[in-house]
RNA sequence: GGCGUCGUGGCCGAGUGGCUAGGCAGAGGUCUGCAAAACCUUCUACAGCGGUUCGAAUCCGCUCGACGCCUCCA
């Protein structure tokens, strides 16, 4: 029997606006789409919390049991800058700034992506498919579209017909707008358009005498344009209806719309059944904006290289502070609220140190089982980490308790509770015990502190407080903290 | 202007038609040679104005504000 038998998850579909029990469409088995980041720069730290958000979704799927299928792509390919159809895309504007090949670019950004996505101790995806890997299905895509009378050519340049579309389907209902509001509101753009509508959007682009990129097509020698690469990449590898598809709220419009546009003049039916949107992250209250200083590279949290913080944080303590809020709310990204999950991380990651040292009694003075469905109830609730951590926090007291004698644990109870703090914290969740990663030295490192341990306790049997307060204070200042209890000292490395 | 997502205590952040979120900070206590840690107790809330209801911070309406998309930016 599988966890996902009993646990039931319910997830909020931005489709329906509500709540819904996830039921998949092939039972133990779940297809997730996100989409991935264009890598044209550093990845921004809004992208890396969408993507964690996903992250621990994807854990805590298959900590169920789930055979999941997340496949995440990598926009190699440019998009056009604006919708004004004209202009360069944005992978080969930086090529030609930093006097490089595009695919230098994309080279450098990718490897920047991974090393960053690692440092956050992200799961791989199960498939990574990049965008120019796919022209081939692209092309075979509008081909079919323009078959079933969705998309015309003009120039070399192929395009979908929104309002063809909409009148026999309903564009706009996943961002609940309507054409008419949509035509009403466009602006006059100034560059001439080849487009029929300006709600029209590009499925292929001939490609001026100058762009690098570019690929052969039965219309030109083009690209393909902005939103057919997660169409085509969903459909090959998750098929025409798949179970979940994500991304950040600013991609709802248009380019999820398009998607679904896509997928239902493509292959006559809407392509996911479960929409998911994680909220935007900002900084000081304020969108994060490169002009005004108010914006942080992900990289620089770790070596604490940047105005807006005060110190470096590990990429775990960064992890937990975003996990903190419910990725459907805006989080905000601040010193003060970094220092304060720091403290709370560190505290918990104190109390999992201590597990392996209590001892198991006869009865049971606390109900673990209960605890232990609180967690995975809090999880099932649209993943709700925020309240899961207040869960583990409850965890942190037990483990406190029992170390003081306050209460207690059987044997089963107390094993109960180690696998299940291990499963949440590090499975699903996926924080690193920083304080105690690198094993190798903490062995020694420990052998040393006890020593010193044990003098102290010698000088206070001796009535000798200047050394004992000696001994103590002077680890403090290198980082070691003493923890007197009960049945002795204990220490933590901060 | 349109469409979304929101607006919670000193700070961050959950949740909900009537019953403790949690973290950080503050206060008191237990423990300690003194501290720290830990534990116990505890003070600050639900943007504003109306309405529905026995009862709303929770539902509805309006106002104000924030953020996103509509227009390059995740």
């Amino acid at each position: 029997m599988q966890l996902y038998e009993k646990q039931s998850i319910k997830i909020y579909n931005s489709l329906t606006g509500t709540k819904e029990t996830f039921k998949p469409i092939n039972e133990g088995h779940v297809g997730m789409y996100v989409c991935g980041p264009t890598v044209y720069s550093n990845v921004h730290l809004g992208n890396v919390r969408t993507f964690m958000s996903f992250d621990v979704i994807f854990r805590y799927l298959k900590h169920l049991g789930y055979k999941v299928r997340y496949v995440r792509n990598i926009t190699d390919a440019g998009h056009l800058e604006n919708d004004a159809d004209v202009g360069e895309d944005r992978i080969a504007k930086k090529a030609r700034l930093e006097q490089i090949e595009p695919m230098e670019v994309v080279q450098r950004y990718t490897v920047d992506f991974h090393n960053i996505l690692n440092t956050f101790n992200f799961l791989p995806p199960s498939i990574e498919p990049t965008a120019t890997g796919h022209i081939i299905e692209q092309i075979e895509l509008i081909k079919t579209i323009i078959d079933n009378g969705f998309a015309y050519e003009v120039n070399g340049s192929v395009y979908f017909d929104v309002h063809k579309f909409n009148e026999t389907h309903d564009y706009g209902k996943l961002s609940k707008r309507k054409l008419e509001d949509l035509i009403h509101n466009t602006r006059e753009l100034d560059g001439q358009s080849d487009k029929k509508n300006p709600q029209d959007f590009a499925l292929w682009k001939r490609a001026e005498p100058q762009h690098i990129m570019r690929w052969p097509s039965p219309w030109s020698d083009g690209f393909p344009g902005w939103h057919l690469e997660c169409t085509a990449m969903s459909t090959k590898y998750l098929g025409e209806h798949f179970d979940i598809h994500g991304g950040g709220m600013d991609l709802k419009f248009p380019h999820h719309e398009c998607e679904i546009a896509q997928n239902e003049a493509a292959k006559g039916q809407t392509p996911v059944n479960y929409w998911m949107h994680a909220n935007m992250l900002i900084m000081n209250g304020k969108k994060m904006a490169k002009s005004t200083g108010n914006y942080i590279l992900p990289n620089e949290i770790f070596t604490g290289d940047n105005k807006n913080i005060t110190k470096a944080f590990a990429p775990s303590v960064a992890r937990f502070f975003m996990l903190q809020a419910h990725y459907r709310s805006i989080l905000d990204f601040t010193n003060d609220g970094l220092l304060a999950s720091e403290k709370g991380f560190y505290r918990l990651m104190d109390a999992i140190n201590l597990l392996k040292d209590l001892k198991a009694s006869e009865k049971s003075s606390l109900d673990i089982n209960t605890w232990k469905q609180k967690c995975y109830d809090a999880m099932n609730d649209d993943f709700n980490s925020p309240i899961l951590i207040a869960h583990l926090f409850e965890a942190v007291k037990y483990i406190n308790q029992i170390k003081e004698g306050s209460e207690s644990l059987n044997a089963e109870d107390l094993a109960t509770l180690k696998s299940t703090i291990n499963a949440f914290v590090f499975d699903i969740l996926g924080l690193e015990n920083e304080t105690s990663a690198n094993e190798t030295g903490t062995d020694k490192l420990s052998g040393a502190v006890d020593l010193l341990i044990k003098l102290r306790q010698e000088a206070r049997a001796n009535k000798d407080f200047a050394l004992s307060d000696k001994i103590r204070d002077e680890l403090a200042e290198v980082g070691i903290q003493l923890k007197d209890g009960k049945d002795g000292t204990t220490f933590s490395v901060n």
